[in-house]
DNA sequence: TCCCTGTTGGACTAATTGGTTAGTTTGATA
DNA sequence: TATCAAACTAACCAATTAGTCCAACAGGGA
């Protein structure tokens, strides 16, 4: 029609059609999504769809891949190497939870795979192999810690990891039950930023406690 | 048919109905839900739904409110009084981690309302005034505490509640797609009982970390 | 015996769904 | 300028969905 600059691009309508997707998966879940407002959104008939992706579900997959893909390479972006532990670790654990701040999209198609019991991310062969990575920079900078006696030792990566992700995590995905039970409106940027100090506090004071006699929860080794 | 001792028995049966519903939605969330399905798993005749409940969005909430209800009782239930602080962070972290353990819909159901932005909770009038008693149990607590010098000063109880319950939530509700990545079945009992030893450390490690000088996250009274 | 309540059955609809068919437009090229 | 594959569309389809209607029946108390 009397379209833009790019009409009859089919790499550029793909890209129209996934950005389609992902917002539509990423505000109503895999089974709230419709394949008919996804083609909307994109503004292309729906066979166009259908003439480049194999269904809901394979459209589902690649943007799944996107989102862990992003998620990935913001984590492992942190310019953490020659850092002090204790600042590398402070880096870390905020660039964890500003990927989740700034890229709301993952958060719910994290949850929605949970809730598919991680079904299609087997079918991905890519998305299993991205995480060593990341794990084993979290390792080192445990490492480091340890060797310079700034941190306890001990410390399971994964477990940490977790911990990291879970509480900066939770607060997001579960803002809107929790900003009703409580009458304060969590996703406001100042209470943003208020939990991003209070992560970064619990994580550190954690990782720099030295241990109690008589510890009432020995944390075993690994 | 051949059934059992409560034949007509309109009570038991709407709650049969509620079982099911509860099942149903815990496992696949509201849009994934069938009513077709609810109904064959009550093995009630679809009619009787109806009969029973306005529809599949009005048994939704009804199930939401038994969830937040369940959840409510159980963590309100500690026996914390007259306990002293640390013991009663204690008993308090482990109790919110093992609802969430031993009552795995709660988390479904919350995820599945965070989705749709708690548009059902602002229908239902009674869930919202359920949380006060949890926020002045966990506020005495702190203020105990910070009165015998053994926890900080000037811990948000509101923040602190998202922690204790983003520590085990985020472990549990996301355990698939967290297992596949690091190749660890979190699911495991040995594995649940160790994040909790961690959750446990984690907070406790917080509140009792005497405050550094020069902090490098002065966190705000409120 | 009668009737009230709990209950079933099945056929039905109106809307929506993911997916397909059959065809048209476009741009590069030979 | 005739051709052809790729980009694209409109209309349709078969299945599924939540929800309804209506006629019937079973058990227990009056």
């Amino acid at each position: 029609m009397a379209e833009k600059p790019a009409v009859r691009d089919a790499i550029r309508t793909q890209e129209k059609i996934l950005a389609a997707a992902q917002a539509e998966f990423a505000r109503r879940g895999y089974d709230g999504a419709r394949v008919d407002a996804i083609v909307a959104r994109a503004k292309v008939s729906k066979n166009l769809l259908y003439h480049y992706f194999r269904g809901k579900e394979d459209l589902y997959i690649r943007i799944l891949e996107r989102v862990y893909e992003t998620l990935r390479r913001r984590q492992s972006d942190v310019a953490v190497n020659g850092l002090d532990p204790l600042d590398a670790m402070i880096r870390l654990c905020e660039n964890t939870f500003r990927v989740f701040v700034e890229e709301p999209d993952v958060i719910i198609m994290l949850n929605t795979e949970n809730l598919h019991r991680a079904r299609h991310i087997g079918k991905s062969t890519i998305i299993r192999s991205m995480y060593d990575r990341l794990a084993e920079t979290l390792r080192e900078i445990l490492r480091q810690g340890e060797e310079q006696g700034v941190f306890r030792k001990g410390v399971d990566p994964v477990e940490l990891y977790i911990s990291i992700s879970g509480l900066g995590y939770f607060y997001l995905s579960n803002q809107y039950t929790l900003s009703m039970l409580f009458n304060r409106k969590l996703g406001a940027p100042e209470h943003i930023e208020h939990r991003q100090a209070h992560l970064v506090d619990m994580v550190i004071s954690y990782l720099t406690r030295e241990p109690q006699p008589g510890d009432w929860t020995p944390e075993l080794a690994r």
